[in-house]
DNA sequence: GCGATATAGTTGCGATAGCAATCATTCTGT
DNA sequence: ACAGAATGATTGCTATCGCAACTATATCGC
């Protein structure tokens, strides 16, 4: 079979985004850096905190986070020991575990939504035409869906 | 100030952009897998291909990359041992190294590379309009355009 | 009921990569 | 020409995270 190669559009494209993206991840990151937390310590306590009761099953917490269940309990140690989350036993599975927002973590949060949302749209959202932000949500949902049906 | 927050659809645009490009950087990486290459050996060797006699200075390599410059010697540990690289000193600098593509790095290469475009088409650009391209391309030469007058 | 299997979570180990410190070489100002 | 600053590269240390192995609990088949 030949190798289709990309047309100069296509690998334009591609280079942008691929190197484009961990700039910017790397330029909200450091935002975040003076409250303290990284972009794993964000997206962990945003996930608790739009969860039922502010708690998640450790596995739940994991497949949400894309982290494996060891990287998960590792990097529980770190908010565990901020005090932004505690370990609560199951009671209905013994095997289980939940994270649980606690109230300093809900109040870090609150304080760093803000800041975190204003780095996301000065670095992206605010440079974008509404045509290019419907145009990246509805492109990644399909690179998503094709993802998802891929590999279950 | 007030926080600003986020429309529905500049939310939906953020979480499926940041969400699945995790996903999608995992799903290329394990393609490569089964030529013993990672994507940083990958972009490494790329890098080098289309440079001028398929060499470049360390501190080069180590910018294109965006590594630091120690992230760089760890990485050319692994490329040096799979002898896809060389390292040669600089002539004119005595400070300066070179890394040098070896002929079997090319080779390497050439047999990986239609393999990982055909990755990127299949798990990314074949499912986009040309609309969504292009929109993709403009939308991070922004970004990137916006990050590098930020931060120099 | 009980053995086999599946699921939840943790731990040891290895790989990657950043920061700060270090060393060598080169450049700059006077 | 030479002291001091800048640049190129490496090393020690640390943090994150995946895989495989392990423990403990729960569920399923019979």
């Amino acid at each position: 079979m030949a190798t289709k190669w990309l047309t100069p559009a296509e690998m334009a494209a591609w280079r942008t985004y691929i190197e484009t993206s961990g700039d910017l991840l790397r330029a909200i990151e450091k935002d975040l850096a003076p409250f303290g937390l990284d972009r794993g310590d964000y997206q962990l306590l945003a996930m608790l905190s739009e969860a039922p009761d502010q708690r998640l099953r450790m596995c739940d917490l994991a497949d949400s986070l894309r982290l494996t269940r060891s990287g998960l309990t590792r990097r529980m140690d770190g908010v565990l020991k901020k005090k932004l989350v505690t370990r609560v036993q199951s009671e209905e599975d013994g095997r289980a575990a939940y994270a649980s927002l606690t109230p300093k973590g809900f109040d870090v949060l609150k304080q760093v939504a803000p800041e975190h949302l204003d780095s996301v749209r000065r670095l992206m959202i605010d440079l974008l035409s509404p045509a290019e932000i419907k145009a990246i949500s509805s492109a990644f949902s399909k690179i998503s869906k094709n993802l998802s049906e891929q590999q279950g």
